[in-house]
DNA sequence: ATGTCCCAGTCTCTGGGA
């Protein structure tokens, strides 16, 4: 089984795209983050033709979180249970002019659905802007509120995974260069508190845990030459539940994809490969690397 | 080096967000 994890970076800007990385690497689920749609608006029909159940939750303008997959999707969850969101489309109410008003809970940033016996949560967690500012703070009550939904509606030894655009990293390996990252958000001691108290509840970082190399990275800022100069950061995280990290048998950050033409998304997919018991799916490493290989690299 | 990309509305430019 195959999992995966991608801000996209506008679904509509990123249609062809994603259509491209879905048959490249043929991901059994695939959570999109920043998707920027309605759901009104969510293109089901283009996926379902290529196999995949797309579930979405959408403000408009802003936002916007889904689900992609090819083994079915059942139980679905949106804002953490809390109710709608607004609509960033709909005009009045769109701009944040109080910052003290500001509440991530109004934004579309949760949906989860169960694909393959396994609890999948796609989030896009508050950018926070500036430390300490009120955005920084909606920020931090965002993963309490998530900490705090798994503690009242997941079992502990439920098979679950949390993916998608958490704008922390959980530690200096995870930054292109701590020193000049010092004093920004995505580092701060308060937001990697924050992803130690969810992965406390009982959650491993699926790619960290077969990859333990520096200089991989998920996301690089479009400008000033961050992505050709490798300086960017690991945000984009696929946190696996004890019965589900027990199953990783190889990761990747697929860094190609993060490339045009045409103009890519400023975030690279997160691949997480998971053994079948009693399966003939993956023939471990080198079996999951080979494959890989096959399909992103023909040459001729 | 406040350097790019995406969105909606003010609509071939601007302002906001990342």
């Amino acid at each position: 089984m195959r999992i995966a994890t991608w801000n996209v970076n506008s679904l509509k800007a990123r249609q062809e795209a994603v259509e491209k990385w879905l048959a490249k690497a043929e991901p059994d689920v695939l959570l999109v983050q920043e998707t920027k749609l309605s759901d009104a608006d969510a293109p089901v029909m283009p996926f379902s033709m290529l196999g995949y159940d797309l579930v979405h939750h959408g403000e408009g303008r802003w936002n916007g979180v889904g689900i992609l997959s090819r083994i079915g999707a059942s139980d679905v969850v949106s804002n953490f249970g809390d109710g709608p969101v607004r609509d960033s489309s709909a005009g009045s109410g769109l701009m944040v002019s109080e910052e003290d008003d500001f509440n991530p809970f109004d934004e579309a940033r949760m949906v989860s659905a169960v694909c393959g016996g396994i609890r999948f949560v796609s989030l896009y967690a508050p950018n926070g802007r500036v430390v300490g500012s009120p955005f920084f703070a909606g920020k931090l009550r965002w993963f309490e509120r998530l900490r705090r939904w798994l503690d009242e509606t997941q079992a502990a030894d439920a098979p679950l995974v949390l993916g998608g655009d958490f704008n922390v990293t959980p530690a200096d390996e995870d930054v292109w260069s701590p020193a000049r990252a010092h004093g920004g958000t995505h580092v701060s001691e308060p937001e990697r508190e924050a992803l130690a108290v969810l992965r406390s509840w009982g959650l491993v970082d699926a790619y960290r845990a077969v990859r333990p190399e520096r200089g991989r990275f998920s996301w690089w800022d479009y400008r000033a030459g961050m992505f050709h100069r490798n300086e960017g950061m690991r945000i984009d995280l696929l946190y696996a539940s004890a019965p589900v990290a027990a199953r990783v048998v190889w990761a990747e950050i697929d860094r190609e994809a993060r490339k045009g033409p045409p103009t890519p998304s400023d975030h690279a997919p997160v691949v997480v490969d998971l053994d079948e018991p009693g399966k003939a799916f993956d023939a471990g490493w080198e079996g999951a690397l080979a494959r890989i290989a096959a399909r992103t690299k023909p040459r001729p």
